[in-house]
DNA sequence: TTGACATATTCCATTGTGAGAATATAATCC
DNA sequence: GGATTATATTCTCACAATGGAATATGTCAA
C-alpha cells in the first residue's frame, strides 16, 4: 500500500484547533467544511488550512461531492502517536507495570524489578 | 493537591528531539543530563533548554544531587495524550469497532452502520 | 453566460521556535 | 580563595507557523 507519506503527525495534532477539529470530524460521518467552520467557530480559511495540514499527516481524507469537500477522520494516522505514548503506559499503569514485572521475572528467571518507589 | 500546571504537553512531545530524550528517560531511573547529552548527541545547551520544556510540561522531573541535576521520567505526564488518542482508538481497531456497532445496534434497535469502505 | 456558493490559496505581519555561541550559576575539589 | 565540573540561561539569528484579509478556483443554477 502507498503510504502517502505522514509528515509529522505529532506536530499536526500539537495544535488545540486542530485537535478540535478531529474531535468534531470524529462519531460524524464525512462532512463539509462548512460544517466544520460552524462546529469549530474560526474562520473558513483557518479552517481550510488547518485540514490541508491534518489532510498532509493522513489524519484525514477528502472527497468532492459537487462544490463540497467532504473530510473524513482517518484514524489510522492516529495510531503512531498511540502507539509512542503506549510504550510509556506501563510507568503509570499499575496494573501493567505488575504484568510486566512478572512477564520479566518468568522470561529471564530473575528478580522483579524494584517497583520504582513513588516519591 | 495543586496541579503544577501542564502547559500543553502536545506541543511538547511535538520535538522529535524531546520524545528522544524521553525515551531515553524510560526504563533507566533518574539520569543527570550528561547521560542525556551522552544518549541524544545534542550539545549540552540544547539538552538542557529540551528538558525545561518537558519539565514545564511535567513529563519529567528532577532531583538535585550535588552538582549533578537527576531528571526522571514523569509518565503520568504523558497520560493526557493517550487518553485523547485512545478516543479515536475504535475508529481504527476492528475488534472495538465491531464491539460499538453491536453496542449501538442493541441500544437504538437499528441496522448496523456500514464499515466506511475503504477507497 | 452570469451569479451565487463552497472551498482553497496567496500575501502579509506577527509571533514563536530551535540552533549555536557565549556566558552565568552552582557545587566540588585543591 | 581559585580551578574545575555540571548545568542553566541569555542572546541573536534564521525560519516556520499562525491569523487575517483578500482573492482565486471550481461547481452548480438560472
Amino acid at each position: 500500500m502507498p503510504r502517502p507519506a505522514a509528515p509529522d503527525v505529532f506536530a499536526a495534532i500539537a495544535e488545540p484547533r486542530r485537535r478540535d477539529l478531529v474531535a468534531a470530524l470524529a462519531g460524524a460521518g464525512p462532512r463539509p467544511v462548512n460544517d466544520l467552520v460552524a462546529a469549530v467557530r474560526l474562520p473558513q480559511p483557518a479552517v481550510s488550512k488547518h485540514l490541508a495540514v491534518l489532510r498532509e499527516a493522513g489524519i484525514v481524507s477528502v472527497q468532492r461531492r459537487g462544490r463540497q469537500r467532504l473530510y473524513t477522520l482517518n484514524a489510522e494516522g492516529l495510531r503512531p502517536i498511540h502507539a509512542w505514548v503506549g510504550r510509556f503506559e506501563r510507568f503509570w499503569d499499575r496494573h501493567l507495570a505488575r504484568i510486566r514485572a512478572r512477564a520479566e521475572r518468568q522470561a529471564h528467571h530473575q528478580p522483579p524489578t524494584r517497583p520504582a518507589k513513588e516519591k
